[in-house]
DNA sequence: TTACAAACCAAGCGCTTGCTTGGTATTGTC
DNA sequence: GACAATACCAAGCAAGCGCTTGGTTTGTAA
């Protein structure tokens, strides 16, 4: 509970801040549902047409907001950055120990591709060559500070000799590993996130035990 | 070397049986352009123009060989499955003991997707909601065979106890995690892919110590 | 009430797309 | 060396695409 009103003052002071656009705000809609069709359509296959449609205006009116289409699915991907990066930084600020940090991480990542803003995330993973060379670039510089986050954790735990692989390598099998259960997760299927981040912690060797 | 024969060996053996076109066909020029093309631009993106000018025809002639542009992604798709298939089968056949069998699919499964068949196993990856319903449903039922050697692996290895956590978990995260090194691998970046595997081996507690 | 900008509509332009068509080389076979 | 069958070309069609345009409505503040 205080966790989401975590969440949630997290998202509103990145709003306030202009990073983030306010989900119910015209801009913010749109978006929301941008995420969500280019995730099940791919970027695309989806018109704007469908993203007009989605909102329910024309789709010449779309242009008042954005100049382009690539526009849209870079707004799409450097706010879902914005708001996972803060999200990661906060849950790790939270935990005690190098090992609580890591499983705050896994859980949060699992969180933000299986949750709220899962579409959006799905987007930041199979829409990524869609985004012309220039907005990648831009989009990777913000990346980088939510990866050096986890770099941080990894490589304590590595001094710490309890990692059982190089970290960067670990770091690229869990982005790989957690982005993939978007293809197959279901939070009905009798397995929640906090088994799911178990089951990851358990199968580096970093379970409960010892 | 062997390997290398027995992999030739085993695309002929393919070949020979019609499940697979011979790569110095056009037909089989032709999937092996458009994985290249399809991993690199995507397949909304890449046009029949574009496909019919990397083997040098005109882009009317490719209906020809494949009656719509769809036929062709499913063409890749298919072919590249029941390939690896096959190469995964040969290579837990001549492993001995389960942990040696894992280690093979691992490596096999590197191999496949940052090796000759790279291209197409991308495609498989990133491609696969541009594929209609029932083409996909069409490749799942390969995929299941493809998957079954897989689970039968862990499913022994699990029963010895020496997994660290759920055998289909684990499954569902190697897929993700080996097949995000496309994103990343690079084999002169000092890590060879039998490095890799060592490392993902010791990830798993399944290191070559103890 | 007036003034003005932001938000939107209706229509459609220019271009690219997957695919078709009617005809011409090229190939293998007896 | 006749003859299909196969492989290809040149041209283009209908549909859909991202985006533009000129004009109307809506919200806001003096």
């Amino acid at each position: 509970m205080e966790f989401l009103l975590n969440q949630d003052a997290i998202l509103k002071s990145l709003v306030a801040d202009n990073l983030v656009s306010d989900p119910s705000s015209a801009r913010g809609r749109l978006l929301h549902e941008a995420a969500g069709l280019f995730r099940d359509k791919g970027y695309e296959r989806t018109t704007v047409r469908d993203l007009a449609a989605a909102v329910g205006i024309q789709s010449g009116s779309l242009f008042h907001h954005f100049r382009t289409k690539e526009e849209i699915l870079k707004a799409v991907m450097v706010e879902t950055i914005r708001l996972n990066t803060a999200l990661m930084q906060a849950a790790v600020d939270e935990a005690g120990t190098d090992r609580d940090k890591l499983r705050a991480l896994v859980r949060a990542e699992l969180e933000s591709i299986n949750g709220q803003t899962g579409e959006a995330m799905a987007v930041l993973v199979f829409e990524w060559r869609s985004l012309s060379e220039p907005s990648q670039a831009e989009v990777l510089e913000l990346r980088d500070i939510y990866e050096a986050i986890w770099l941080d954790v990894l490589g304590a735990l590595s001094r710490k000799k309890v990692l059982l692989a190089d970290p960067f390598v670990i770091r690229r099998m869990l982005t790989g590993a957690l982005s993939w259960t978007v293809t197959w997760y279901r939070p009905d299927g009798g397995l929640s996130l906090d088994d799911l981040t178990t089951q990851v912690m358990a199968m580096m060797g970093l379970g409960s035990s010892t």
